[in-house]
DNA sequence: CCCATTTCTCGACACCGTGTTGACTATGTC
DNA sequence: GACATAGTCAACACGGTGTCGAGAAATGGG
C-alpha cells in the first residue's frame, strides 16, 4: 500500500485526500494526464493549489495511488480464481486474461496515464514493474508445469514466453481502450488475446484435457 | 515525407536544420525527451533558442521528423525481402521481425521518445498508427493467404491477430530497449516473437513446407 | 556595385504550471 | 485559556515555452 503526503492519520481531511483521487480518476476519465493541472485537480477536491501539496507531494503521486488500487483490485480477483490449468486449460487462461481486461476496462484512464507515466516517474515504472513481474511468474511457472506434464511442448523458453505473452496483453488493452488503430474490436479482445496465449503455449490449436 | 518550419529550402540554413535533429539524436540515446529542453537543442546546434523555432514549431516536431526517417528506413528495408512465406513461412516471417527489431534497437531513443510521444501529440499518433496500420495490413494479408491455402488454420479473424502480433512486437522490443523489468534479453528477443508468431498462425509448433 | 528583398538571428517579453515559504486560522486537549 | 497540531492559502521564485519586432547577413536584378 502506498502511504505518503499526510503527516499522520487522525481525523477528517481524509476527505480531502479522497476527494482528490476521485476528482483525479474523474477528469483522467475525460481527459489526459497532462491536460489536468494541479489547479484542476484542487477546484475539484475544494481547495486551493498550495493545500493540495498538504496531502500529495506531487501530480504523480496521485497517479501512484490511483494505481495502486486498480492493481491490487486486479491481484484480488485473480487470486480468488480456481486453478484449474490441468482439467480446462484453455478456460483456465481465458478467466485470468479476463480479469485484466475487465479491471482496465473499467479504470482506463488510470491504466493509460499509468502506461504513459511509466517513461517518466521512476515509482511509477517500479510499481507497475513490480505487478507485471508477478504475473509473468504466475504465467511461468504455469506454463513450465504444463511443459513439464508434457501437455505443452517446448522449443521455448518458458519465462520469455509469459513475460512477451504478458507485454502483449497490456499492449494490446491499451490499444483496445483508447481506440487506437490500428487495434481490435473490444468484444473480441478477450477471445484474441486467449487464442494466441493457448497457441503459443500449447503449439496447437486445441489443447488436450487431462 | 515531413516538411515544415522552413519557408523554402534554399541553400544553407539547411545545415542548421540537420544540426538540430543531430543533436536531437545524439542527446536522446542519453536521456529522456521531457529532459531536453529547446534550449538544449539549440545549443547544440550553435544557434539561440529564439532561433530554434524558425526551423521547427516545436520539440514535437523535431521528433516528428526524426521518427518519419526511422519508419522510412524500416520500410525500405522491409520492402526489399523475398516473399518467400509459402517455401520458408518461419524463415520469412523472422526476417520480417528481425528488420523491426534492428531498426528499433539502432535508433532507440527515438523509437522510446516517439512512442511515448504518442499519447500527448496527434501528429505523433497519426503517423505512428499509419505505419501500425499498414505493417497490419501487410500482416493480415499473408496470414490470410496463408489460411486460404490451408497452411494455417482459421479459428481467429486474420486481422485481429495480425495486430495483436505487430501490438506484441512493439511493446516487447520497446520493453527490450528500456531494459525493463520483467523484459526478455535482447539476444533472444527475435527468436522468442518469431516462435510466437509462428505457433500463433499455424497452429502448430512446425509449419509444413509446400 | 548598390539597393531591395528574402533569409536568418536573437534580445526581450509574456505566459503558464510547478513547487515553496511563512503567516494565519481552526480544533481539540490538558 | 494557552498550546500544540492539522489544515489553509496569498505571495513568491523558478524554469520552460512560445512570440514579437528590430535588426544582420546573404542573394539577385538592375
Amino acid at each position: 500500500m502506498v502511504q505518503r503526503g499526510r503527516r499522520t492519520t487522525r481525523v477528517s481531511g481524509d476527505e480531502r485526500q479522497d476527494a482528490i483521487l476521485v476528482t483525479a480518476e474523474a477528469l483522467l476519465a475525460e481527459r489526459g494526464f497532462d491536460d489536468i493541472s494541479i489547479e484542476d485537480l484542487a477546484r475539484g477536491a475544494g481547495i486551493s493549489r498550495p493545500t493540495f501539496y498538504f496531502y500529495f507531494a506531487s501530480k504523480d503521486e496521485v497517479l501512484l495511488a490511483l494505481l495502486d488500487r486498480v492493481i491490487t483490485e486486479v491481484e484480488h480477483r485473480v487470486g480468488g480464481l480456481p486453478r484449474d490449468f490441468e482439467s480446462d486449460p484453455a478456460g483456465a487462461w481465458t478467466r485470468s486474461i479476463g480479469i485484466f481486461v475487465e479491471v482496465f476496462v473499467a479504470h482506463r484512464g488510470v491504466a493509460t496515464a499509468a502506461i504513459a507515466a511509466r517513461a517518466r516517474n521512476d515509482e511509477v515504472r517500479v510499481l507497475w514493474s513490480k505487478s507485471m513481474q508477478s504475473w509473468a511468474d504466475f504465467s511461468t511457472e504455469v506454463i513450465r508445469s504444463e511443459q513439464a506434464r508434457g501437455a505443452a511442448p517446448g522449443g521455448i523458453d518458458a519465462h520469455d514466453l509469459a513475460v512477451s505473452l504478458n507485454l502483449m496483453n497490456e499492449r494490446v488493452i491499451t490499444a483496445v481502450l483508447n481506440k487506437e488503430s490500428p487495434a481490435i474490436a473490444e468484444s473480441r479482445a478477450l477471445d484474441v488475446l486467449s487464442t494466441i496465449w493457448i497457441r503459443s503455449i500449447y503449439g496447437s490449436v486445441n489443447p488436450g484435457r487431462a
